[in-house]
RNA sequence: GCGGGUGUGAUGGAAUUGGUAGACAUGCUAGACUUAGGAUCUAGUGCCGCGAGGCGUGGGGGUUCGACUCCCUUCACCCGCACCA
């Protein structure tokens, strides 16, 4: 009887779909536990070995959490609005609807081979408008609130519209735009309604505004900071530019402190934190305010050289922001980013035309070629001066493109001698770089070392360190109103438009005064309409204006809506789409109550699951996804409409599994003769002559080396010894039929490199080989036998046959239940297989609970071949050994579970309990004395002589002396060596 | 530049958290059984040495009776952020 894995496994993966082994109740006696994976966007490719690693982690903690008496909520679902199905649509004209239905298709055949314990009943897919009705839901509640700075949380709008009918916004600290007028109650009810609504909006949580945001042309959208890479989109690598649009916003930085502090209170992993703590870019500093002097002014003060500082009527101010403020003193200009909104009103006149050409130039670079020439140093002077607030000194302001518009408030007040930017800055064009720290060299490089700064010429800051001067120089500014202490955040509101069209549509219509309002919460979903071209345009003109049965005219703004609106006619829709990350910034929510279509979950459901207890999936979702997952998680509770404000407690980020690509060498100069690995870059003379006869008759050599040109061949053309299978070479692309191999000991030997698993470098395992020639238990074992959970490690199939024989081995332990040949025997366990098998239990219950799932693979491995060296054939060992073994491998666990004459599921039986007392070594106590001085007991293994145990301490004098002192009770001896003191 | 991480046999990786370094697996070597099969089983396998023995966790130093583990320093690689004021 062997292990006939096929009809295993698809025997116990029908019976669990038959019995809904795995559907979870929202309510029991039990405790509860979450346990979610990062649902996939179903791409068209399908699953590949890498893809699992975080869900059969995941499996099997949820499924040790059920043996362990919890009521699990394991789902699944897909996240399936994006880019890819869109640019499939954009070239073949198919609805993405429809390849998103195939994917999906295709994703849960991958998955249900692997024998996942995923609840299916609470499938969500985020493009479902049933699913993206509440995504629409969030964003209505979203924009009907503002975020109160005061109670530190978001609350209603309705709240604040009664706040400034009674006393205007004067006493309102609320997180909202910098432009924000103050107005009294009374001048608020003087506003007419378009006017309070637009006022409104600078408050609200999600709103409308002009922002420079990142346009990237070819793919003719706008992208969130957190979708660029290196200057160029994470998808397709196409440049970005910047542009202004009026798009839709979302106010993330209003949690920005929360967001920080959170995660003290979450077990992440470090990393993560730090990336996240990273982006949001906390830094502590000052902001201050710096009068522009008008040009009349600038000209007495040039001819009388130190002219009265007097009060000047002053027209423009600029605001910094520096985390230096004890080095103002130090100031010799200021710098403004090229696209800062005061460079054209203060630029004079004799300096206004290089000034546009530089800014214009600016404007066309790309955030790429930006970056890439960091070193260049660039500026134009303005023309203009500001006062210094406390030496009321002039002060050039110049713009430079080393200043980003949008960190800060696009300005800096450049303090040459301390910055090393301001430095380079300074001594390209010449200007001042006083030196303002006692006993420092300034004349190479600029002093930045905040610990042993000693401020000097600095007025009444001489003499201070950093710390001291800052805070005293804070006071001086909110003394005479030129500024204040601030922090600062790196992190930008998030941009929520895009042009796209495959993504939910916004619930907002404009009035006929262009306000933007939401749709009625009952017409919810909005659905997405049908349109002809889902091509985006390049100017922006989301594809959504193509649809003719909700919207037309859309140039003019005046659509025509479907009649589900209000039974009201003619209003323009939103006609931009949701971003990726919309439809799974609630997800983990809403699997809590999947099919609720009254709300969005019902509070009994959220009230009972609360909230995600393990959450596994990549790191490279630290700054999007997870980001803004816990925004919107944070609102949802200031909102009362979650009872937890972070969604998941643990996280773990599964390493990805890299591919290890295969290399054939072509030899340059021709289409089709290769060299194998040896031959690379080999000089003629290193080889043998037989060699070098053969070498000269197959390539011609370029200055005595082979010369060559590395290809990729697919991966499953080479054996595990690195040999091609030339044949199989000649099959698979037409290309390689007639080409000629110079082969080395009759063997053509491929190179490897690891790299990420893609089509393109054909180093792509799927998961569907490995379960048709292993079976899936093989494959979850294997894959969480690669290494640790958290590593990056590549794949190589060549370890699977370690595990699989593992298999073989434990299915054979339990052969005489199976053909009856000892069938009936419950032979007592004797203390061996006790021993075995608590010691196995201990370990492997340790190993999940630290997500080491890797070494419990192993520890199954010696426990099988303790066992079958001790022919057990104990029913009372080898029924815990099932369970043992069913997180990891389900599908034999329950094939075995039912050998033994059970009849319900593995599944729900109780983890087996650990016993120390069979772990117990039998010792024997010896008194040791060492140079007849001193005497201790020690416990030791019976069969060890007394005179191996005096040899150790001998050999060990200093460890003995020292236990001689510590009184031992227990020393572990073992010949020649101590090894371990209890006591 | 800033922040974080990782360095252990031929290879993936273990090490009870300071106590026999190299578990387990792959690979390799030898053998057994086989009308050669990519099956199964047994033994061996860190390095040097015939041997006793010596050396070994990227390098150097320190703490300790004892260090892969803690501290200092240095090198290499990987990841995140980056003209962030």
């Amino acid at each position: 009887m062997n292990y006939n894995f096929r009809n295993i496994e698809d025997k116990w993966q029908k019976y669990w779909a038959k019995n809904e082994t795995f559907k979870a109740e929202n309510q029991s006696d039990k405790p509860k536990f979450y346990a979610l994976s990062m649902f996939p966007y179903p791409s068209g490719a399908g699953l590949h070995v890498g893809h699992p690693l975080g869900y059969i982690a995941c499996d099997i903690y949820a499924r040790y959490k059920r043996h362990k008496g919890y009521n699990v909520l394991h789902p699944m679902g897909y996240d399936s609005f994006g880019l890819p199905a869109e640019q499939y649509a954009i070239q073949t004209g198919q609805h993405p609807a429809i390849t998103t239905e195939t994917n999906i298709k295709r994703y849960r055949e991958q998955l249900d081979q692997l024998g996942f314990s995923f609840d299916w009943s609470r499938e969500v897919r985020t493009s479902d408008p049933t699913y993206y009705k509440w995504t629409q839901w969030v964003f209505i509640q979203l924009f009907h609130s503002w975020y109160n700075n005061t109670t530190d949380r978001a609350e209603s709008i309705d709240m604040l519209i009664s706040v400034f009918e009674k006393e205007g916004n004067v006493k309102i600290d609320a997180a909202c735009d910098d432009d924000t007028p103050l107005f009294t109650a009374k001048e608020w009810n003087g506003f007419s309604s378009t006017e309070q609504q637009n006022i409104l909006l600078k408050y609200r949580l999600t709103y409308l505004a002009d922002a420079e945001v990142n346009w990237c042309p070819a793919l003719g959208t706008v992208l969130a900071n957190d979708e660029i890479v290196n200057g160029v989109s994470e998808r397709g690598g196409h440049p970005v530019i910047r542009k202004k649009m009026t798009q839709w916003m979302m106010r993330i930085t209003a949690y920005a402190q929360r967001l920080l502090d959170g995660l003290d209170a979450i077990d992440w992993p470090q990393p993560l934190k730090d990336s996240q703590t990273n982006w949001i870019g906390r830094s502590e500093g000052a902001s201050a305010t710096f009068n522009v002097l008008p040009h009349a002014k600038v000209e007495a003060l040039e001819t009388t050289k130190e002219g009265d500082t007097s009060r000047t009527s002053v027209s423009h101010k600029i605001e910094v922001f520096t985390t230096r403020p004890d080095t103002i003193f130090g100031v010799s200009f200021m710098t403004l980013a090229p696209e800062h909104e005061l460079v054209e009103k203060i630029t004079t006149q004799e300096q206004k035309r290089e000034v546009e050409a530089y800014v214009e130039a600016t404007a066309k670079r790309s955030e790429r070629d930006r970056m890439a020439d960091v070193k260049t140093i660039s500026g134009v002077f303005t023309g203009a001066y500001a006062e210094h607030p406390f030496t009321k000194k002039p002060i050039p302001i110049w713009i430079g493109d080393y200043v980003l518009a949008s960190y800060g408030t696009g300005a800096v007040m450049a303090v040459p001698c301390g910055d090393q930017r301001d430095y380079d800055f300074a001594k390209y064009y010449g200007i001042d770089i006083p030196n303002i720290f006692d006993g420092v060299d300034v004349s190479k490089q600029a002093f930045a070392d905040k610990a042993t700064t000693v401020i000097a010429n600095s007025d009444f800051l001489n003499g201070l360190s950093y710390k001291d001067a800052t805070r005293k120089v804070i006071d001086e500014l909110e003394k005479i109103g030129h500024g204040k202490g601030k922090i600062n955040y790196r992190l930008r509101d998030a941009v929520f438009s895009r042009q796209r069209y495959w993504g939910e549509p916004f619930p907002v219509y404009y009035d006929a005064d262009g306000v933007p309002q939401m749709i009625a919460e009952d017409h919810l979903p909005l659905q997405l309409p049908e349109v002809e071209k889902y091509l985006p345009t390049e100017t922006g003109e989301p594809p959504l204006g193509n649809a003719t049965h909700w919207a037309w005219n859309t140039k003019t703004h005046k659509v025509v809506a479907n009649a589900l609106i209000d039974n009201q006619t003619v209003f323009a829709l939103e006609l931009n789409t949701m971003p990726g990350w919309a439809g799974s910034s609630q997800y983990f929510n809403r699997y809590m109550d999947p099919h609720n279509d009254g709300a969005i979950y019902s509070e009994d459901a959220i009230g009972y699951w609360q909230d995600v207890d393990l959450y596994i999936g990549g790191s490279e979702h630290a700054t999007g996804h997870l980001l803004y997952s816990r925004f919107w998680q944070k609102f949802l509770f200031d909102r009362g409409i979650a009872p937890k404000d972070e969604f998941a407690k643990k996280l773990i980020n599964q390493g990805m599994i890299t591919g290890t690509s295969a290399l054939i060498y072509r030899v340059l100069g021709f289409k089709n003769k290769y060299v194998s690995k040896g031959y690379r870059n080999r000089f003629i003379h290193e080889f043998d002559e037989a060699t070098v006869k053969k070498v000269r008759e197959f390539v011609k050599l370029k200055q005595g080396a082979i010369a060559f040109q590395e290809l990729h061949v697919d991966v499953s053309l080479i054996n595990t010894s690195d040999e091609l299978n030339i044949e199989a070479l000649r099959k698979w692309q037409p290309e390689y039929e007639n080409a000629d191999f110079l082969l080395e000991e009759g063997k053509y030997i491929v190179g490897r490199v690891i790299e990420k698993m893609s089509k393109r470098w054909f180093n792509v395992v799927n998961p569907d080989q490995i379960c048709e020639e292993y079976g899936a238990d093989s494959l979850r074992l294997y894959e969480m036998f690669l290494g640790p959970l958290e590593q990056s490690k590549p794949w190589n199939t060549a370890g699977l046959t370690g595990v699989h024989s593992f298999l073989k081995k434990l299915w054979k332990l339990y052969v005489p239940f199976i053909d009856g040949s000892l069938s009936g025997v419950e032979e007592e366990p004797n203390p061996e297989n006790l021993k075995t098998l608590h010691k196995t239990i201990k370990k492997v219950e340790e190993d999940i609970e630290n997500f080491s799932f890797n070494t419990s693979v192993s520890t199954f491995m010696i426990c099988v071949n303790e066992l079958t060296a001790q022919k057990c054939t104990s029913k009372a060992i080898l029924e815990p050994l099932a369970i043992l073994v069913s997180p990891y491998a389900p599908h034999i666990a329950e094939e075995l579970w039912e050998l033994l004459g059970h009849t319900q599921s593995i599944a729900n039986a109780s983890f087996p309990k650990f016993d120390a007392a069979h772990l117990v070594e039998r010792t024997k106590e010896y008194p040791i004395s060492f140079n007849g001085k001193m005497r201790f007991k020690m416990q030791l293994p019976a069969d060890m002589g007394k005179a191996d145990i005096e040899a150790a301490v001998l050999a060990h004098e200093q460890t003995a002396k020292y236990l001689a002192g510590r009184n031992p009770k227990k020393v572990i001896v073992v010949p020649g060596k101590i090894v371990n003191i209890v006591g």
